[in-house]
DNA sequence: ATTAGCACTCAAATAAATGGAGTGCTAACA
DNA sequence: TGTTAGCACTCCATTTATTTGAGTGCTAAT
């Protein structure tokens, strides 16, 4: 078989993508020449850089200008060019250090990562977190604060807790209270978030005979909550990192952030084995000139979360994209170490009465 | 008395500020001229502007150009020569939607009040929240929800709530949850959050006897939680709004945001009356070029927030400081009602069991 | 005290000139 | 056939001149 590109041709295309990640300024024959394994001259590469333009992997910004990569150049260059950097075990060590093992839950766990990660990159770090896929309803309650006020709270089996303030229309006898608490234990405990939807709820609703009326509002919120759970959260860190360079639209940046469920939402449903790296391309992805890696975080054989990193086209994808590896499998590792050690939440009721 | 400013020089200097926040261009003679309140050459109107500009009130970006406000033209502008507009009562009606009633607490009041008042100005919001000076402890609970796993609950009598999940060494027997939940009914409830100070949880440690090296961790969480409520927290709301102008420095903004605690704390430790404008001069207020109405909330007669608006220099003043003068009233009265309303959080343990 | 008139200033916009990095092509070479 | 030196060419970036016009300060007249 025919390779497309012959060798020479590959260690060129590599040393501009290296250079121009660098520099950030377009590429020339004469910076490739002196490089010291490329031992042809400026015109040999010159020749072999039109080649690579026609082939799409190169373009110019304009005639007299050097040559800077384009998408798929950077594509190619990240599937097959680059070498990857091995992370030594100093690298190693710092990255250890940079997940809390003190950190009671595994979204904890995988925020306190993104927050080392936008640090150690001088980027923006996005994880989306684990516990709704694998977290079922620990306890609902309900705890009277004031007149007719009333504090939902549901948690889950991950560590995580949401509560919500109802204001009710009228106060509740302490026996309608003790209904709704055994209601929900009964009927929620041991749930699995996702399984919580509006017609489950709906049928709890219309299940609860004479309480109905009066309960009802709390129904509402406790399903409110539920939905907090599902939807799995994406948390950013290290926006600044972003904002603070200037070959990144503010504006886009902003908007971003604005929609960035949505938006990072669609990106990971794309199927993909376990890192992969998305342009900011026009369509999905909004921000121009943008490049973001992505890596899932399992658990069980099944994608629990991710972690990633978002930056300019220009990044050091030799040294990131091992980074993000290392500190996903790390992350993988420690969630199931946890289940072995912990195993289930209790499943019974085991709050104090 | 003689005027330091006759009344002539007094209009023209309002009428450059009101062009200039409009136009955001330096202001010439000829375009004061043309205003229908002031009737003389501009000729006239250049002698009063050197004058204004001798004073101070006025610069010159430089010599061929109109003349803009200098920080002592903005004061004055805003202290004597602005016509604040009236509101309507449609600006009335306006601004009492934005605050939604249906909001169960006085925290969560003010900040649909900032969001609200964002939208509105185009500005960022920043309010300080109202909670911990006027709130007690009306609950802390353990949860447990794993091995060795318990979720620390804390709920203050203005509905606020926080959490925190805490990782044990051993797993509590029944009977010590029972007593620490006994411990804290009895040595918390009711205090004031401002009160919970270091030592009071030092002294709490030692008296527990027996159970102490096993719930000290416990009770250390207690302590951060309470640390969580002291602290009044800073809530930012349109930051994208300063962002997005280009007038006013990225860098200083993200710095700004990632300090507003302190530096918006050290703004509004200043002792004034209700509404008070401090502009980002050097020094205390890092975003140079911009302004910041802000506003106190009351409650008994004591300050209980603030509200406020954060923009550029050139803000429609006029507008805008009646709106926070309106909104912050309107919040001040709202909290004293609820208290008429529903009076003091539940003493007792009210608590189903 | 006010104003018309005029010379003057200076930033911003436009145009012209220069320099240089980098290319593509051609012809010579191994 | 693949490689390379040489050269003409292109085009951006930078500098330098030139023009324009808004706005001023001053003076002399009202």
């Amino acid at each position: 078989m025919i390779k497309l590109l012959d060798d020479r041709k590959r260690r060129i295309l590599a040393a501009v993508v290296d250079m121009y990640i660098v520099t950030g300024e377009p590429v020339g024959s004469k910076a490739i020449a002196s490089l010291p394994d490329i031992r042809v001259s400026p015109a040999t590469i010159r020749n072999d850089m039109a080649m690579l333009e026609q082939l799409g992997f190169l373009e110019q910004p304009h005639t007299s200008a050097g040559r800077i990569p384009t998408y798929s150049g950077y594509r190619l260059y990240i599937d097959e060019l680059m070498n990857a950097r091995t992370l030594t075990d100093e690298d190693k060590k710092m990255l250890d250090e940079c997940l809390d093992v003190d950190v009671p839950t595994a979204d904890a766990l995988i925020e306190s990562a993104s927050k080392a990660l936008a640090e150690l990159t001088n980027c923006a770090a996005v994880v989306k977190n684990v516990a709704p896929k694998f977290s079922v309803i620990t306890k609902v309650e309900v705890i009277p604060t004031g007149k007719r006020m009333y504090v939902l709270l549901m948690i889950t089996s991950s560590g995580n807790i949401k509560n919500k303030v109802c204001r009710l229309e009228f106060d509740l006898t302490n026996e309608q209270m003790e209904f709704f608490s055994k209601y929900m234990a009964e009927n929620l405990q041991g749930v699995a978030v996702d399984e919580l939807s509006e017609e489950t709820i709906q049928k709890l609703v219309e299940a609860m005979g004479a309480y109905m009326v009066t309960l009802a509002p709390l129904l509402k919120g406790v399903c409110e909550l539920a939905d907090g759970f599902k939807d799995n959260e994406i948390m950013v860190a290290g926006e600044k990192n972003l904002l603070a360079r200037q070959d990144i639209n503010t504006n886009q940046i902003v908007q971003f952030l604005e929609n960035k469920n949505e938006v990072v939402k669609e990106m990971l449903d794309d199927s993909f084995e376990d890192l992969q790296v998305v342009f900011g391309e026009d369509g999905g992805f909004v921000i121009e000139n943008s490049s973001f890696i992505v890596s899932k975080i399992k658990k069980d054989g099944k994608t629990a979360g991710s972690l990633g990193v978002i930056g300019p086209m220009r990044l050091d994808y030799a040294k990131i994209i091992p980074y993000v590896q290392y500190l996903t499998e790390r992350i993988t590792e420690m969630i199931s170490e946890e289940d072995e050690d912990g195993g289930e939440a209790p499943a019974g009721n085991v709050t104090p009465k």
